[in-house]
DNA sequence: GCAAAAGTGTTGCTTATACACCCATGT
DNA sequence: ACATGGGTGTATAAGCAACACTTTTGC
């Protein structure tokens, strides 16, 4: 420890706490995330992650709900929301010390791309959109991963679909969010065997062709266990 | 919800960021935990994480390698660190917006109980210590089910021994953390099976009295396939 | 020899996978 | 009839828990 740098080192860093948001949904068999062009500098009309400030008087949590509601409309417990981590790269924005807490938002598929308000240039892309503002591209990886794994132990899926919702719905979030395919009879047993997962609604849904199917909403299991694993990387 | 006038709410906080650590290791048996007496208010004479400000110049992680290396000597890859989540609750401080990033070290039984240099009045007790200042009980029961979710799925156990070790010293982390009793013969032939899990380095360790065991060291793999999963909860 | 801890073999049960097969609907 | 997706049964394989048994040391 030297002297003199230690009188400006340990000062406590001043800093801007931001919230990003990674939004995930399954549009027509693939995982997809909700991308914004920016509007201001820096990286003006890059693509990034929806986000903004934490603003006073409000946790972070509020702070996610409320971009969340801007961005997609959505609102309540419609949507899971989950932090991921805190990246505090001391040059990851050229605006000054920020922090971002990063959040997980998985929606149903909505109707239309985005019904939100302030950014309308949101669109959805592929997961292996191109390179983005700031760090996004490490917390998009990471919030990714941490939905795949999330798979395996809670009930998250469900929150990618709109209930009430099939066994067919559900196995292809599975198929969409891990990119493998799944064996249709086994994922049935296995789903509607565990406990607390899916509680039948009683009624069928429809198809443009084919068999009906039964219809579920989600049960009052928060952790599956046994885990349902994925199969080996490859 | 109060009243504010929206023109309050809208402006970004104006916050400050601690970082702090749970430190955990293995003591006869047990999992324990690293805990300070407060020296300064608020909460002063309480028990509490160690942890301290985020300095400028410095990121999350190098805050919370500086002060672990304050609280207990370890320095460098010697130990695990990870981020485990940041605390945001708007009166989780009384000296006002102060954000807690909660940090997960985990390190081998160490000799003497702190060799520290700040906080003289450090200590190990177990995980089921009393209240905690602040908001520190709910990030330490947030770490240990950390802690316990990696032991199924990387080498983290690895990180509470000093290397070289045995197989049985690796299973008695897992009964420690997990709090449940493993078969001896069915561990040692589940973890020497394991692809890149630990490595046997051809020489014996000698104990008190018994067989001598085979000592090994951690090998390459930084996830387990397939975990190792943890007996049901009971 | 005896206690203690390491390590191996074996058995029986549980679980997963692959796939044959049947069901219910729209066209 | 036939295509399409829903759902059940079953055989084979893989994995796991339980435990008998052998090995290697200090006393």
């Amino acid at each position: 420890m030297t002297m003199l740098p230690a009188v400006i080192r340990r000062r406590p860093a001043n800093v801007q706490v931001a919230v990003d948001l990674v939004i995930l949904t399954v549009r027509d068999g693939h995982l997809a995330v909700l991308i914004i062009d920016r509007g201001n500098e820096p990286y003006l009309g890059r693509s990034a992650l929806p986000g903004g400030f934490l603003h006073e008087g409000e946790d972070l949590l509020h702070a996610a709900e409320r971009e969340l509601h801007e961005e997609t409309g959505l609102q309540g417990l419609a949507s899971h929301l989950e932090q991921v981590g805190t990246y505090s790269a001391v040059d990851r924005d050229p605006r000054g010390r920020i922090l971002s807490v990063a959040y997980l938002a998985v929606v149903p598929n909505l109707p239309s791309p985005v019904a939100g308000t302030d950014a309308v240039d949101a669109r959805w892309t592929g997961i292996d959109t191109g390179p983005l503002a700031f760090d996004h591209n490490v917390i998009l990886c990471d919030a990714v991963e941490r939905a795949r794994t999330h798979l395996e132990n809670t009930p998250l899926a469900a929150s990618f679909c709109q209930e009430p919702f099939t066994i067919g719905d559900l196995r292809s979030v599975y198929e969409a969010v891990w990119g493998v395919a799944l064996d249709p009879r086994n994922f049935h047993r296995k789903v509607t065997g565990m406990d607390g997962f899916v509680v039948p609604t009683g009624t069928m849904r429809h198809p443009p062709t084919g068999r009906p199917a039964s219809l579920y909403r989600c049960g009052p299991a928060r952790t599956l266990y046994p885990p349902l694993q994925r199969p080996p990387r490859g």
